[in-house]
DNA sequence: TCGGAAATCTCGATCTATCGAAATACTTTC
DNA sequence: GAAAGTATTTCGATAGATCGAGATTTCCGA
C-alpha cells in the first residue's frame, strides 16, 4: 500500500529545483548504463563467437519455453533465412539445439541445450557478483524499492519497443 | 527437493530466502533492461541512418568536448580507418563536424554540430517522459536511494568494461 | 486422397563494416 | 632545412549478416 499523503506543499523552490536536477540525473545514469552494459554484451558475445543480436536470441530461447524458429524471426523483425542463419550459429556454438515439434512436425523448437550455460554464467559473473555486492548493502524494503523502480523501468522499455506499425513485440496471450 | 512446511522456526530462513530471490530479481531485471535498451537504441540509431556504434559515437562526441579521430579509435577499439569511416557517417548524418585542431593541423576534432541534437532528442523523448513520470512518483528519500543504486551499478559497469584482463571471459573457445 | 497453406531451409546476391597498407598533410627533431 | 615521426584519409580486399526467391517437408480442409 502507498504512505503517500495528498498534502499541500510549500516548499523552498531550490528544493524542486535539486529534485529535479536529481531525477535528470538518474535519467542520465539509466542511459549511460545502457550503453555500458552494450559494451559488455557487445565483449561477451565476441568470445563466444557470436554477434550482440544472435546472444540476445540465446537469452531469449532461455527464457521462452517453446520458442520457434518462425517466432523468433517475428519477434526479432529478420526474415526466416537470416533467423536459420542466427539459429545455425547458435546451434553451432553449443547453445540451442532443434528439435521438431511433435505436434506439428513442420515446426522447429528451439531448446536451450544448457551445455555452455555454465560459461556463460561465469563470463557475466562477475558482473553478477559485483551486483550481488552492491545489491547485498540494502535493507529489505530498500530492496523492494529498487526491484520496483527497475521493473517499472522494464516495462516502459519494452512499451516502447513495441513499436506499433512493426510486429507486435507483445505477445499476445499464447494463441497455440 | 523437500517440500516446504509450515513449521518454521523462529529463525527466518524463508526471508533470507525471499531476500536472495530479490536480488536475483532485480539482477535479471537489470540485464532486461540492458537487452531492451539495446533494441531502442538499435532502433533509433536506424531512423538516423546510422548504427548503433555510430550513435555510441555521437553521445561520445557530445560529452568529450575535445574528441580527436585518434582518440576516438582508441576508445572504440577499431582501426583508424573504421573510425574514419565512422566519422564520414556521423558527418553525413549532420551529427557532427570535422575541425581541424589550430594547434596541431595533422589532428581532427569532432565537434557535435548540435544540428540534430533536438531531432535525438525528440527520438529519446517518450523514454525520457515515461522515465520522468516514474521517478516522479517517488519522494525525494527514495530518489536518492534509486540514484545511488543506478550511480553504482554505473560505476561497476565502467570497471567492467574498462579492464581487459577478465580472465573468466576467456573459457575454452571450442565448441564440441 | 488431393491440393493449398504453413514452417523452415537452401542458395545466390548484395550491402556494410571492418581491416591493412599505402598516401597525404603536418609537426618535431637534429 | 631535411629527416623522422604522427594524425588522418584513401584504397582495395574480405568477412559477415541479411534479403528474396524457390525448394522441401508437413499439416489441414474439402
Amino acid at each position: 500500500m502507498s504512505t503517500r499523503t495528498g498534502r499541500d506543499r510549500d516548499r523552498a523552490p531550490d528544493r524542486s529545483r535539486d529534485r529535479a536536477e536529481l531525477i535528470a540525473a538518474i535519467e542520465d545514469a539509466v542511459r549511460d548504463n545502457g550503453g555500458r552494459g552494450q559494451l559488455l554484451h557487445q565483449a561477451i558475445a565476441e568470445r563466444f563467437g557470436l554477434n550482440p543480436t544472435d546472444l540476445k536470441c540465446v537469452d531469449l530461447a532461455r527464457t521462452e519455453p517453446r520458442l520457434t524458429a518462425g517466432r523468433l524471426a517475428e519477434i526479432t523483425g529478420l526474415s526466416t533465412s537470416a533467423t536459420t542463419a542466427v539459429l545455425d550459429r547458435m546451434e553451432r556454438a553449443g547453445f540451442i539445439e532443434r528439435v521438431r515439434d511433435p505436434a506439428d512436425r513442420r515446426r522447429v523448437v528451439v531448446v536451450s541445450t544448457g551445455r555452455r550455460e555454465q560459461e556463460l554464467n561465469t563470463a557475466f559473473g562477475p558482473l553478477k557478483d559485483a551486483m550481488t555486492a552492491v545489491l547485498e548493502s540494502y535493507d529489505d524494503e530498500q530492496l523492494a524499492l529498487i526491484a520496483g523502480f527497475v521493473r517499472r523501468l522494464n516495462d516502459l522499455l519494452r512499451d516502447l519497443t513495441a513499436q506499433p506499425d512493426d510486429k507486435p513485440l507483445t505477445t499476445p496471450p499464447e494463441a497455440r
